[in-house]
DNA sequence: TGAAGCACTTAATGTAGATTAAGAAATTAT
DNA sequence: ATAATTTCTTAATCTACATTAAGTGCTTCA
């Protein structure tokens, strides 16, 4: 298991002054299966990093149909980003998948923890570019490309969470509809 | 015009040194229509802050069809920034569609600069939370609303742009051919 | 243990938007 | 000015994917 001080110590380094005082403006928490931490309509006061466990963030559209943001297991970090920065109600909810061990930043630490720790500054502008680039790559492949190659994408690029996750929430974030979905696979299967 | 620097003060305030040894770290350039500053396969080593004018990035997918991932216009910044931050080769174009001036910081530059004024590691941290929250809604938006509910979100977020560039680059950032386009805006205009 | 609720499948039918093609209008170049 | 190129429009046809509906096999939990 990646610890968050691994993950930080990827792009910079703390003293370990700076690890104990980081560790200590946070809190690790363990949650089960179908725990909603953030609703739509709600402020996102917090962002996590995942120990163990998978979550996934994702709205819903005309109160019926949920499209998938971001899923997120262990290493990556999830929220809300847009309610988190401008403390404004969201439209995300962020719901644990699978039983999960996660580190919980609240904004307030986290300002006062760029206050203490400048260096920090450094890997959360490394974090945001990294995730920009990801997202940006999704949008484009989403203008472009087929719902196979879309699937095929996601395949190669997150090849442990196939088994995990229903797969309606894979067809949620490919962009296709469960029963296409089902459709495609079996079609695929095929060949 | 917005200047570079009050772009940056928005978030972090420079002296007036720090801001004398940031512009002299950049280089300020006339821009012709039609120029490309990017193509795909390069690797890009620089990023612009657009002072006048509009610049486009977009990929070209099968050799035939363009998709624009972002206009920019004043008091904007461009670039391919999965090249940009790997070093690889990226593979959008960056194109000038209306005669323009723009600030070139280059990454060696920009790596300088966030040695001797850490601070620009904070302004940059924001700029880059901010585009990854506009490139999430705008996923989502690709998700869930229509070609005709997308292109009233691009016309209320763009208002000024609407005038300036061609429809078909309207089409591409929304997501459909210009045929389509074409047909979707006289249906609009008959309501 | 069994029934209630999900997740998945299959199939018929519907539709938003793509493709193809051709002409009109606007820009650009000579 | 006029030819050449590009942009925009219109219309017919096509298709990838959505919708609706019905049925099957899991899981979950009284």
């Amino acid at each position: 298991m990646q610890s968050i001080l691994e993950n930080i110590a990827k792009h910079v380094s703390l003293t370990s002054d700076e690890e104990a005082l980081f560790l200590s403006k946070t809190e690790t928490k363990q949650l089960k299966a179908k725990t909603i931490l953030l609703s739509s309509g709600e402020i996102a006061y917090c962002t996590y990093f995942v120990n163990s466990g998978i979550l996934r963030s994702f709205n819903i559209n005309d109160n019926i149909i949920e499209h998938v943001l971001h899923f997120a297991c262990e290493g990556w970090w999830i929220g809300d980003m847009y309610s988190y920065i401008s403390e404004k109600p969201g439209n995300l909810f962020i719901e644990v998948l699978e039983d999960a061990e996660v580190v919980v930043i609240s904004k307030e630490n986290h300002q006062e923890l760029y206050k203490e720790i400048p260096k920090l500054e450094r890997f959360f502008r490394i974090l945001a570019e990294n995730s920009l680039v990801s997202h940006q790559e999704r949008l484009m492949d989403n203008l472009s490309l087929s719902a196979e190659e879309r699937f095929e994408k996601f395949c190669s690029k997150y090849p442990t969470l196939i088994q995990k996750i229903p797969q309606k929430q894979i067809a949620s974030y490919i962009g296709v509809t469960p029963e296409f979905f089902s459709k495609m696979k079996a079609r695929l299967l095929k060949k």
